[in-house]
DNA sequence: CTGTATCCCCGAGGATACTG
DNA sequence: CAGTATCCTCGGGGATACAG
């Protein structure tokens, strides 16, 4: 379960579908979260989708257009996530002097 | 920095450490965090010192003994982890569903 | 545009045995 | 007791090409 979370690219996928407002389509979230590849984002949002967080809609036009919506269900793992990476900024400088100094070793 | 968070037993880790007090021995880690082997108990603890999140304290005694505790960068982690753990609890039986009915189609 | 299909590599991590 | 050393497997995930 967490271990999901914990994949690579889950939450960076979530905390961008949100910065776009909670309903982006494929190429959107494919600039918003650099380095992925069409099939890592293509996976991770099917997991989601599975998972309940993110609702997939297809528009039947061409060419294709696919748009993504976070569920409710999807929002409540905005607040968990968002306190992960305020830690992270928070304290990533200290982290980094202690491998600093661990490594010195 | 997420990655590292998010690989297979940090988290555990952390948490039965902060569980058994903030403080233990190797052998109580291994006992409290099930399915663990050594070789990943003791890789995991290595990078939490390394990081800073944990201190390593050798007693020179026949039979050894190790102690690990937490710092105070380590337990500021614990709140965002917490939060994780507890989205989980929360929203587990919903994702199942979820699951379930993505799996029937 | 939104994917899927293939191929391939690398490293996480399990099992087991050994050591100071 | 507290690890390390070795071996080995498995799957995450990148690169690239192709498809509807």
């Amino acid at each position: 379960m967490l271990t999901k979370i914990g994949d690579k690219w889950t939450i960076f996928v979530v905390l961008s579908l949100d910065l776009l407002g909670g309903r982006a389509r494929f190429s959107e979230l494919e600039r918003a979260v650099p380095g992925i590849s069409q099939r890592m984002l293509s996976s991770t949002l099917k997991n989601l989708e599975r998972d309940g967080m993110v609702i997939r809609e297809v528009f039947p036009e061409v060419p294709p257009r696919v748009e993504y919506e976070m569920t409710e269900l999807g929002r409540r793992l905005l607040h968990p996530t968002q306190g992960l990476v305020d830690w992270a900024k928070e304290n990533w400088e200290q982290v980094r002097e202690a491998q600093s100094r661990y490594d010195e070793r």
